[in-house]
DNA sequence: GCAAGGTC
């Protein structure tokens, strides 16, 4: 009878695929890898009897090094790097499994690769391929492809056997040697460089990585950003509502808020002239909130680090451990749709006993499971869910997290949240403001997934056209607050959105970065730059290769795809990057001076050892200060940011309404003379405030109110009032300030020809 | 002593 050798990516898939296609016969023996085991049956292949020999790797048995001459960094120039000859050759700690499978090969005529239907696992069963070619003539080798590891699924693979992909595994080779040339030879440089010049000591890498240095840049570009932020004035109306029977409501802006102080207060103004709120709309609909989609890796991580508090490492620990135990299926997924063939049922039923769950998982069995899907598969691997209920002790950490799977998975093929959202719109003055509230009718997934909030906002009874009088209408100021520092959760997203890393290594360059004091977890839980850090980035971008940015890794995925679609040629796209790198190596290396003085500013001057303590914090002054003197550079202007502090974006309307003053803060008219300061004399609300008009020309029309020309006198106004004042406020007079002046003018603008009503200014 | 990617 004919053998057959399988490999698959890993001894579980090995296993569950000859369990499968066995029919649960398969008989089990040991290779030489005590984690990769064999497993045997027979089976009708080509319409002839095989038998089936399955066996595994561990993922990638190969690794891409330089020779040993290249292995001493004191003797190698790291620019060789580009050039020196790199070899592929099976890891150490593989050895056993080429052990196995150059044993069992020999006995075989068909190989066939089972690795995961991923660019990796074509290039891992390349490994195997070449480790077995040259030991069996003739060998015919085929790739199963599987979407996921189930009987349908497995059996279809075989029915319709293909070749293997070389343009994708030939891709995988050229990341791999691109990834350790540049690697290597930036890592070397500047560890050797940094070490020496800032006394770090000889055990600390200082490495550069096409996936870690882009984390790193995520953390410091948001940093610079809240470092640099100019905070803005801005204001905003909000109208209140207490009705005769004491419920209360709140209406916010349709135009949210305004940037200029005076347009605001014109408007306000505007309202405060006639405060009578006309109920224009009132919308009752039905309101969904979704439950969760089936669960990948990275909404793992993200979900566990921001309501577990765990980072994106340990998590993957934790949830190896528990796919280990068999407690959840395969967490390293990228596929957040559950394939049909795939039993809801028995994996709700498995947890229907539960004390906190177990009710909610009977109730989707009773309504039959409905997993809300997403849109990404790997074709590999099912999304992440609960496959037993565990029957011994589980530590803290683990039941924690097996818990989020659990509730998220119940969640998942549960129901939508149902609710009423109510949404009021009034306007008052030709403004219109928005109310909306929301009565929750069914929690449905809510009553599991505790991670999920919903509140319910009750609204008082308004109909359509009905009008009243606010109880409080406030012009309030506000100022825009600096962007937050990353938490994992948003470090991670932004990996995902740029491409680096995968799945599988995102939590692994986040805590590289870590490990290496470029950047530390604040006690927010949020991702501050170390100084090492800090000068690495600042000092790369100056030299303009944008080495910290995530566009040089996007750009090569961009050309790694192009081989897997036969659009390159993998030598042309190796040749191109090595070619382009080894010339940014050269520049940053004629360069490197930018990188010293960037170091310098943070660790002080080169030349001491061990590196003297930080520079006082930064003032106020700048993002980083003033840096400190060197002996060696008498420019200082080297050590400066090279971005200055960017003006704040000028803004044409505000100019032209808030007027320059000279140095007494009187400001010039219309006709560039200095204008003179009247006091309101007329009784009303503006008595006794100050404003300028033109001291000596009638024509001109120019009107300023002081207080708007004070900048530090430039906030809100406030007025609160009751039904029964109403009227009186509302009566304000439009002329309050107009005692000498005829004939009338607009009160807003302070020009003739129209009124408030139709103030061309208000054409915001 | 270096990368990133698999996996135990």
């Amino acid at each position: 009878m004919h053998r057959v050798l399988n490999v698959a990516e890993k001894n579980d898939a090995a296993k569950s695929l000859a369990r499968l296609l066995s029919k649960n016969s398969a008989s089990m023996r040991e290779g030489f890898s005590r984690f990769n085991k064999i497993y045997e049956f027979n089976y009708q292949l080509f319409n002839q009897p095989v038998q089936m020999i399955f066996t595994s790797v561990s993922g990638h048995i190969m690794n891409c090094d330089f020779m040993a001459a290249h292995k001493n960094w004191a003797q190698t120039d790291p620019v060789i790097l580009f050039d020196a000859t790199v070899q592929k050759k099976v890891t150490d700690r593989a050895l056993d499994i080429e052990k196995t499978i150059k044993r069992e090969v020999v006995k075989c005529r068909t190989l066939i690769i089972w690795t995961d239907c991923d660019r990796e696992g074509e290039n891992i069963g390349y490994e195997v391929i070449n480790l077995c070619r040259p030991l069996k003539a003739n060998l015919k080798i085929y790739r199963a492809r599987f979407s996921e590891i189930t009987f349908n699924s497995a059996t279809r693979a075989l029915a319709n056997l293909v070749q293997p992909d070389e343009r994708v595994s030939a891709a995988v080779d050229v990341r791999q040697e691109l990834d350790l040339r540049i690697g290597a030879a930036f890592t070397r440089f500047q560890t050797l460089r940094l070490q020496r010049l800032f006394g770090f000591d000889s055990k600390q890498v200082i490495s550069y990585g096409s996936c870690q240095f882009p984390t790193l840049g995520f953390i410091v570009e948001r940093y610079l950003q809240r470092e640099n932020f100019i905070s803005e004035p801005f204001w905003k109306i909000a109208v209140e509502h207490q009705t005769e029977a004491g419920e209360f409501c709140e209406f916010t802006w349709e135009r949210n808020r305004l940037f200029e102080h005076q347009p605001c207060l014109m408007i306000y103004d505007m309202i405060m002239d006639e405060p009578l709120a006309k109920v224009m709309d009132v919308k009752s609909k039905n309101k969904s909130k979704w439950r969760p989609v089936a669960l990948d890796t990275v909404e793992m991580e993200k979900l566990a680090s921001r309501k577990l508090r765990m980072t994106g490492k340990k998590t993957m620990e934790i949830a190896e451990k528990l796919y280990m135990k068999g407690l959840i299926s395969y967490p390293r997924t990228e596929t957040n749709i559950f394939p049909t063939e795939i039993n809801l049922q028995p994996l709700v039923q498995n947890q229907a006993n539960d004390q906190r769950w177990g009710a909610f998982a009977q109730r989707v069995l009773n309504d039959g499971p409905q997993p809300r899907n997403g849109k990404n598969t790997d074709k590999a691997h099912p999304p992440i869910h609960p496959t037993r209920y565990p029957d011994g002790q589980l530590t803290d950490d683990e039941n924690k997290l097996y818990e989020l799977i659990v509730r998220h998975f119940l969640a998942c093929v549960s129901k939508d949240a149902q609710g009423d959202e109510t949404t009021i719109k009034i306007s008052i003055a030709n403004e219109n403001f928005n109310a909306s509230g929301l009565i929750i009718r069914e929690k449905n997934y809510l009553d599991v997934y505790v991670y999920d909030k919903w509140s319910e906002k009750e609204l008082p009874h308004y109909e359509l056209n009905q009008t009243f009088y606010p109880t409080k209408i406030e012009m309030a100021q506000g100022e825009t607050t600096a962007p937050q520092l990353l938490t994992e959760s948003d470090l991670i997203a932004l990996m995902e959105k740029h491409g680096i890393g995968t799945d599988a290594t995102h939590a692994e360059h986040i805590a590289k970065i870590q490990d290496r004091l470029y950047t530390k977890m604040n006690s927010e839980r949020r991702f501050e730059p170390e100084k090492l850090g800090l000068g690495l980035c600042e000092g790369y971008d100056k030299m303009g290769h944008a080495l910290s940015k995530p566009h040089l890794r996007a750009e090569l995925e961009n050309q790694l795809k192009a081989i897997c679609e036969g659009r390159a040629n993998p030598a042309d796209v190796l040749r191109e990057q090595i070619d382009k790198y080894r010339q940014v190596f050269i520049a940053t290396s004629v360069q490197i001076q930018k990188l010293d003085d960037s170091m310098t500013k943070y660790f002080g001057p080169p030349g001491q050892n061990p590196p003297p303590p930080p520079p006082p914090r930064p003032p106020p002054s700048g993002p980083f200060g003033d840096p400190p003197q060197t002996s060696r550079n008498n420019n200082n202007q080297s050590a400066r940011p090279q971005q200055p502090r960017p003006p704040p974006p000028a803004r044409p309307l505000q100019q032209e309404q808030i007027r320059p003053t000279n140095s007494t803060g009187v400001p010039k008219c219309n006709c560039d003379a200095d204008a003179k300061e009247l006091t309101v004399k007329k009784d009303g609300p503006n008595k006794g405030r100050s404003f300028f008009r033109c001291g000596n020309n009638d024509n001109c029309n120019f009107f300023a109110w002081k207080d708007d020309v004070t900048p530090s006198n430039a906030g809100g106004g406030q007025r609160q009032f009751g039904d029964n004042q109403a009227n009186s406020l509302r009566k304000r007079q439009q002329s309050d300030n107009d005692d000498d002046v005829k004939p009338r003018k607009c009160g807003l603008c302070k020009q003739t020809g129209h009124t408030r009503r139709n103030c061309p200014s208000l054409n915001l």
